[in-house]
Order: structure tokens, then sequence, then C-alpha cells
DNA sequence: CGTCATCCATAACCTATGTTAAGTGGGCAG
DNA sequence: CTGCCCACTTAACATAGGTTATGGATGACG
């Protein structure tokens, strides 16, 4: 009844959309409870992405190793949640996931979830799930922020030009940037005043040159190696796995 | 265009997995484009959420209004992103959204994009995009922060408290949390020693008891007010346009 | 061509939070 | 019962970043 619970007691099946074929479809999908140990891993972060969790008994959080030594949480897991839904359309796990207390879990895989996208409408049950689980996320991480206001920035401005670079708006490593500096504190949580200060820490670093809305970054691969950029979460490629349903189903 | 640029072309299509009645259901998605001017409003928090935006040209940006009088914004919106799937699955607007400078948008409605899950297997497409914004989302919040560290503690054991009565494991107003202080520290991003403070504070106030992983909140109303929380993204029901499409469809 | 509004830089000062350290108390092993 | 370990508390001190203030560019507009 794990996925019953979760995905479906808490909003379709309340509401009468649900078919028996659907009920059946979900049922079918209940493979092996697991019973895990306190502080046992579910997977590492880049560790390939295959599968999802129902968690049944027990906490479990999602985390990522930061390069000052310390961890970021970025989510709790209770019972009925449903974890690894955030890694679903990636290749590879983009936070490690662990048992907090002694659980039960329900492991399903992504094909498995291939197949309900593909035959009922529960698609939306389930699109709805992950974005609420997005949501929490976010507003939980709203709070957030554990790096200096020097990485934050240099992370920002390297995210802004991967994301210019991939719809070719970037020039010699040159770009259009339309943000105040107050924008930009409200973005990433600090004073305007310490934007500025910050800005000009870099510039003498000689790490990001800018006037008024143009910047340029002079070396960007230095930039991302101040703040250890994962940019596997830029890419925009789906996984393998992902191209052979879509060519195979109708 | 628009969407066969954004959602398509850099997914799904390059890898051959659009059939050509794919192709011609996102094209009949495109709707008028409409001309925006800088720093006009998309949509406001709360406002019903009813559809998505791709962004054509300018810059654009969604953002939460914060009882200090301060905004956090969530996200920056370049050309070729979409804008509204946040709020996919849920009844209002989680967030604001504006224009930074002038620019072109293309709205599409939450009807249409049911057609697409109802019809073709690009539901897997939309899906990764959202997923893949959220994440890209959370990479950005993990190094933000605006909140108080009594706020930020606050605003976590409320958060917790919900989603604990939401399964029926509040008695009382008391629960159990198999967090140490240092758990709560990795996912708040201040040092174990500041959550103990915290704690403290919180105790003085009378609104937090606690003894080793028994919480106990003896006024969840008044915890509710110092953090001006907003439930609605706790709460689980589809909104009533998504029971109709799900009753409607076979 | 002058005026004004923005945006930005820099400085002086203040505070919340990090850091380091020492002490307390409960629970578990022997 | 004894003693150790672990989670927690509290205190003293250090610092990143907030706040307030001032002045300098730039561009819009009359």
């Amino acid at each position: 009844m794990a996925l019953l619970d979760t995905v479906v007691m808490r909003g379709l099946s309340t509401q009468g959309a649900l078919s028996a074929e659907d009920k059946a479809l979900l049922l079918g999908l209940e493979l092996s409870p697991r019973q895990m140990s306190a502080s046992e891993v579910l997977w590492l972060e880049s560790e390939e992405a295959d599968l999802f969790c129902v968690v049944r008994e027990g906490w479990a959080y999602s985390y990522r190793n930061l390069k000052n030594g310390s961890k970021q949480i970025l989510k709790f897991y209770l019972p009925g949640d449903i974890i690894g839904i955030r890694d679903f359309g990636f290749t590879r796990r983009l936070a490690s996931a662990a048992m907090i207390n002694e659980g039960v879990i329900y492991p399903f895989s992504y094909q498995q979830l291939f197949e309900l996208f593909g035959r009922s409408n529960l698609a939306v049950g389930i699109m709805a799930t992950a974005t609420r689980q997005q949501a929490l996320l976010s507003e939980r991480l709203i709070y957030l922020g554990k790096y200096a206001a020097h990485e934050q920035l240099a992370h920002f401005l390297y995210e802004i030009y991967l994301r210019l670079k991939r719809i070719g708006a970037v020039e010699d490593n040159s770009f259009l940037m339309p943000l105040t500096q107050e924008l930009i504190s409200d973005a990433l949580g600090m004073s305007p005043v310490h934007v500025s200060r910050t800005f000009s820490m870099l510039r003498e670093e000689g790490l990001v040159i800018r006037d008024r809305q143009h910047v340029r970054l002079p070396d960007p691969e230095a930039l991302a190696r101040l703040v250890e950029f994962n940019d596997s979460y830029i890419d925009e490629l789906l996984p393998p796995t992902f191209s052979e349903f879509l060519r195979a189903s109708p």
C-alpha cells in the first residue's frame, strides 16, 4: 500500500480519479520492502539514478557534502514521503541519501514509473507529487546558506554564465546581465552593500570584470574551481534510458 | 517555435523521440506572444495558478515578499526558460513573478498541458524539464538564507509538526523527532552551538518544549505567526481543475 | 547644458552568528 | 555501582556581514 498511501490517498483516489486498472498498476509496483538500519546509505551523490523509494518507517534525509567539509541537508523524509524523485530525469544522483534511524523502505525503479506514464493519467498525479516535493524543498531552502559571500556570488555568476552560454548569449567570455546589485542581493540573501563589496573583491582577484550590465569572466574555469560547480544540473540532455523509452513507445 | 525551442529541442527532439503528431501538438500550443514592459508583473503570490509562460526575450524573476519587508528572489528566468511550472499542481501561486527588462513571453494554459499528458509521452519530457528546473532552484537556494536563526528554527519545527500531523504522528501537540542538533544544524546551515542557543531562546519564550527526541509545541499557532508560515505548500489536495480533468479522461 | 534620479563604491560602526572550550547529565557497558 | 561516551548547554571571544551614511559616476530629461 505504500504508493497508494502516498501518491494516491493524498491526492487522486480521495477525489475518485483512479480506475481499478490504475490501482492494480500501483499495487503491481510493490516489490519487496527493505529493512534499513540506522545511518544506512540509500545512495551517494553522482551514483547512477535508476530508482526511487517510498519511506515506510523511520526518517531519512538527502544531503550534499560541501567542499569546506560540512554537509548541507536538503530535506528530511518522513514516513510516506517519496525519496529520489528529485533525480528523475537525470543520469546521476544530485545528492546523497541516508536513513536517520532504522526503518523500512519500498524501492521502485524508474522503468516502472515509465510504465505508469505510458498507460494512465497517473502521470499527472505523480508529477504533482514531484512538484509539491520540490516546492517543499524550496520553502526550506529559502532559509538556508552556508557559503561565504564571495563563493555565493561566484557561484551565481558562473551559473548565469553557463545558462547564457547554452543559448548562445556569451561571446568572448562576456555577456549582458540586466540586474542591479539590489536584485542580486535579494537573490543571494545578502545586503546590497555587501554585494558591492564582494564584486570589488572578485574584481581585485581578476575573476570578474564588470561595467554596468556588461560582465566578463576572464577565466571561467578559475571561477568554477572556486565554487566546485556541479554542472550536471545545467546539462539538459536526458539520460539514455529516457531516450530508449521514448523511442520504444508508440 | 517557442515551446519546441525550449522544452523539446534540448531534450526530446534532439534524440529523435518526437512523432509528427507530438510536434503538431506542441506547435498548436502557441498562442499569441505577449509584449511585456520592464518591471511588469506576470502574477502575484496566491493568485490563481492556471498558466505558465515561456520567456522569449528579456529576463524575468520569481520572488516572495518576506514579512521583514525584504524580498527573496527564487530564480531568474532567461530567454528560453519556462516560468510557472513550479505552481503546477497547486491552486494558487507560491511566488510572484515579474519581468526585469522588457521582453516577450508566450503564455500557455495548464489545460493545454493536460492535453499533452493525456495524448503523448511528452509527459516524460515535460516532467523532466520541471524536475530540472526545480533542481536548478535547489542548487541556487543552497546558498541562501535571510532569516534570523530563531525564525529559521521555528519555521523548521513548525513544518515538521505539520507534516507529522498529516500522517497522524502528533498527539497533544507532541511528537517524536529523531534528529540530533547537529543534523538540524546541517539542515539549517548554522552551527550546532547556535542551534542549542536558539532552542534555549524558544524554550524561554514558551514556544518549544524539548526533551531529547520528544518535542512539544504548547502553542503551534504562536509559532506559525512568528514565521508567517505559508501552509499552502503542505496541503496535499489537488486543485479542482485537476480532479475534473482526471475524472473526464478515460 | 544643467538637473535629477539611479546605481554603485567605500568607510565606520554594530550585531548575529561562528569558534573554541569547558562543564553537565543521561544512558549504557562492565 | 562505576565510569565512559555522547548529546547538549553555556560562556568568552572572533569575525563576516548588516546598517547607515556619504560621495561619485552615469544616463534621462527638460
